[in-house]
DNA sequence: AACGGAAAAA
DNA sequence: TTTTTCCGTT
């Protein structure tokens, strides 16, 4: 009954640290993974395909990012122009067509923010199972043991 | 609604 | 460098 819980654990590297330039704090696709990961409810939601999801309630997540932040004057037009500054750096892009829906290229998401994993493409991320926003995929780390991206389960 | 420039903020 | 703020355009 109800969305599925799915808890979305990245490992440690995809998490800059806080004395790292230009990542301050957490970013927002951290905490859209937060909530999406913690099946949260209303605000967001996973879509139908592997890594789209759907803003349900636009101002209503606006709310939370801005609570997280300390931004009380945050809304979804404030926060939809950050999710499109991701369009460049190829960590989300829009489904066209679909109202208020965007999907994560995970794999860009992988290499961005692990900068000494090898861009060969035998060692692209490998996905496990995904079913309905129910996904877990690995790689293997620089030490060839396999690190698990991201688990399904609650 | 969605896009993207410009500039400030952090 | 990322996000916030603002806003003209499509």
């Amino acid at each position: 009954m109800g969305s599925p819980a799915v808890t979305v654990l990245f490992p440690n590297w995809a998490y800059k640290p806080a004395w790292s330039p230009g990542s301050r704090q957490v970013q927002l696709w951290h905490f859209l993974l937060e909530l999406l990961g913690r099946g949260e409810g209303g605000a967001i939601g996973w879509g139908r395909e592997w890594g789209e999801f759907v803003i349900r309630d636009p101002e209503r997540l606006a709310r939370l990012w801005g609570e997280r932040k300390g931004k009380p004057h945050m809304n979804y037009d404030k926060l939809s122009r950050a999710l499109r500054y991701y369009y460049n750096k190829r960590i989300l892009h829009k489904t066209k067509g679909k109202r208020f829906t965007y999907k994560f290229n995970f794999s860009k998401l992988i290499l961005v923010n692990y900068p000494w994993y090898p861009s060969s493409p035998l060692q692209a991320p490998e996905v496990r199972a995904c079913h309905q926003g129910l996904c877990s995929f690995s790689v293997m780390d620089h030490l060839g043991q396999r690190c698990p991206l991201n688990q399904g389960q609650r």
